[in-house]
DNA sequence: CGACCAGAATACGTATACAATGGACGGCAT
DNA sequence: ATGCCGTCCATTGTATACGTATTCTGGTCG
């Protein structure tokens, strides 16, 4: 009965972040594991944020062992960096990290569109209108964390129609580091994805057209791209030294 | 001092994968998993082979904790299944999933040959060859198993050689994954990769012909998925009732 | 003779307790 | 007054113990 004591308590329950569904059953983690996803790809919690174990553990109501478990898999997905002895944290990507992953986002994203616009039907396409209509709309009423986690939801369900589970699964990866990355590197006030360029992709897809669609996806990526301000921030003590050498 | 105990003991050391490098340190876990990953990519642990806990706990001589941690690594690169409550077993990857992984190495890896060419150095060139010539001597040798790995492996260093670690990381898994695929579909005596294909990929990756190289590693993939006999195995138990009737 | 149910054993899931390490603050010496 | 060193505290790493579910086996009933 162990378990039950949480729940007993009760202040768990309370203060978790989706009180309607923390079920005691085996999916408890799941939901912990999106809870903290989803406040990472929000950017409610920023690059660098130290997340603690027994904090986290008292928040959701679950001990050490849960967390630390969730903790490892956010940190291969390296949405969280693991420093031994010193605790888990927030990643904040490099200046080069950024670029792989968007490189990677072209090559996997940019591919997967010939085979999306053969298998798109008018049922999918209907969901995804959906999808971008709600992201405009939180754009538009200036939420942005809502409009991020929708962004890298459209991609990540765009890639998972091509019918290839492990590149859809890539492609998800790469979306919430592009989250990340958006988070560090990316201007407030103009976000990644313009308010119509998935609508408009949504057009060449519903017309089959992979080719074009591809070439647009592969204009949409390198305008997110550009419109990041990278510029490797300092690193560590050595910048000291050309600071105020110079 | 607990750490030390099992040591002591003695017997966890003496049946140890790596008896020579075990050291009490922090990197105790990552020899671990190295010893895992490497039986099961070379097909010492075949898959649907059961990995208990206590068992492995037992023999590496490190408590069920530092297992479990290990083997939800595992389950995220996909070698080893988590069954709720039924424990960890050997991946035994499904039809569906072979195509989709061999896909993704069609694209990916496919996609990396112009940079690699272009990025190609003598010395690197020289690496491959030897990890080319090491992987021939094992197939000559009769040793599958050695053969198997280092063909994974000269696949990943090819792609860290294109300069994009998240690409080459993706491409590693693929490798892996490929070695539980051949576990499965492969038919004995006729190993995926053949023998000389590395070293002509190797001399149009020298030339910096990238061009070549991609087309290349492209029927390279293509021979080694076709050399597969893919057909749906039997599911459950219904297989013994035809292969007892029969 | 076969199938189903029950009990026991085995193995996983979770929590808690303990140990070790790294950082921070305070004191002491120069 | 400042710099260095020692001690304390905070936090993670690891092990172990307990609870629970699943499975295998043995017995009984149809």
């Amino acid at each position: 009965m162990n378990q039950r004591r949480a729940a007993t308590e009760r202040k768990a329950n309370e203060s978790a972040g989706r009180p309607g569904k923390n079920g005691d059953g085996p999916e408890r983690h799941e939901s912990i594991y999106h809870s903290i996803s989803d406040a990472i790809i929000e950017h409610r919690l920023k690059p660098g944020a130290r997340l603690r174990e027994d904090a986290l553990s008292e928040v959701f109501g679950v001990s050490r062992t849960g967390i630390r478990k969730i903790l490892q898999r956010l940190a291969l997905e390296q949405l969280v960096t693991l420093t031994p002895r010193r605790g888990a944290s927030v990643t904040r990507p490099t200046a080069d990290e950024a670029k792989d992953v968007f490189d990677a986002r072209q090559m996997i994203e940019c591919g997967l569109m010939p085979e999306v616009a053969r298998r798109m039907t008018p049922e999918a396409a209907q969901e995804l209108r959906d999808m971008a209509r709600r992201e405009r709309e939180a754009l538009k009423g200036g939420e942005q964390s809502a409009a991020i986690k929708l962004s890298a939801a459209f991609h990540g369900r765009l890639a998972r129609l091509s019918g290839n589970a492990t590149l859809a699964d890539f492609v998800e990866r790469l979306c919430s580091r592009s989250s990340l990355i958006l988070a560090v590197y990316g201007n407030a006030g103009h976000l990644g994805c313009e308010s119509h360029d998935h609508d408009d992709l949504l057009s060449f897809l519903e017309q089959g057209n992979g080719e074009r669609a591809q070439a647009f996806m592969s204009r949409h990526l390198k305008a997110i791209e550009a419109s990041l301000s990278i510029h490797e921030e300092e690193e560590e003590t050595p910048d000291l030294y050309q600071i105020f050498s110079a």
